[in-house]
DNA sequence: ATTTGTGAACAGTTTCACAGCG
DNA sequence: CGCTGTGAAACTGTTCACAAAT
């Protein structure tokens, strides 16, 4: 089954919501106040939810959060990710918390500067960056974290694809060119307030 | 004018592909090969631009770039920012030069903590967020980056949203609540990774 | 009474395909 | 002749509005 692509952020984005959500039900209504989405909208993404067709009464948060796990497969099978590229923002990321309750789990970073791979200590072992290949298909990586430098970023985007990954979350601000197999998210900073000031239209 | 939101999104990623782009011209079939954008539904993107229609040779780089950074308003006033939440991603980002040849400029950092906002080094002051209102009124800050704990995440988009800020990047996997005012850039590696999972069918 | 589920209308975005310009 | 600019078609996503369910 094939997810529509906005609704799986949303989705996604709901499911955190809902964990720290205290109530035993929720209406779609609610819902609405708490995120800004239309409740026709959550309703219509709710059809593709495995769950019980309920009414008056709202849905209940417990079997919400069920299907949407299943749906998302968010928990379903542990995905192991790594980084690449430690300068400052790889190294907070490696000692980032965010990720350590979910599915996911950090295996492995790569540095092409063999001093910081050697110089940093992590709970799990640094490389350089021509083990990539070799470390990826070993430890079977699925999604990789990109934090190199912006010249770095194309190229290495290639060896990812050649070797497999799934997905790329992308740091820098380049647009990266790979095989429709391999999904990417870009989330850099500069870029991500350009498109906040490119919406504003008072300028000045 | 207003501008479709996926068109301002490819635009803002095409000025960095052009400004790393060595070539005289280009293009509409060469910015497809780059992005990955039909090419079709590029030239309707530029039909927002203000330049000469030419044809037959494609566009000029330079005129292209200018007509980019006029639209966007990438460079026409400096729009000042700030970091609250000064732990591992506050810091790195610090300490980044990603928006440093850009017309962003952090001027001003929070962090609940005065442990750290003192003990903290950086070429901006660093202030307790309960200085939040006053800082951002008199600074005439206008874009705020959000790298606080979870919990802190919607009350300080409120008081964020109060006192007049155009955008928030949200470095947190939480959903804000803010006037429409307000824009918000969601860039969480956690949501980020499950909308790279949540899009791959093949589990296991 | 309240809230869901959904057909139908609407709105936004992309692609096709080709006339026309340089 | 190659490439742009664009009407028209196709597609995707959202909202409306109300019958059905509890």
């Amino acid at each position: 089954m094939e997810i529509p692509e906005p609704t799986k952020r949303r989705l996604v984005l709901l499911e955190h919501v809902l964990s720290s959500y205290s109530e035993k039900n929720i209406t779609s209504q609610k819902i609405q106040e708490l995120t800004g989405w239309n409740s026709a909208l959550i309703r219509r993404d709710f059809l593709l939810l495995d769950i019980k067709r309920g009414a008056s009464n709202g849905y209940k948060v417990d079997e919400l959060r069920v299907a949407l796990e299943k749906l998302l497969q968010l928990h379903a099978n542990q995905k192991k990710c790594c980084i690449i590229g430690l300068g400052g923002m790889g190294q907070s990321l490696l000692y980032s918390t965010e990720i350590e309750n979910s599915s996911f789990k950090l295996v492995a970073g790569f540095d092409s500067s063999v001093n910081r791979t050697e110089v940093l200590s992590s709970r799990f072992p640094l490389h350089p960056t021509t083990l990539l290949e070799k470390v990826i298909k070993e430890e079977d990586i699925h999604y990789a974290i990109l934090t190199v430098e912006n010249a770095e970023a194309q190229p290495i985007a290639r060896r990812l694809a050649q070797c497999g990954i799934k997905g790329i979350v992308n740091y820098t601000p380049c647009v990266l060119t790979v095989p429709k197999t391999v999904k990417v998210e870009n989330i850099s900073l500069l870029t991500s307030l350009e498109n906040l000031s490119a919406g504003c239209s008072d300028s000045l």
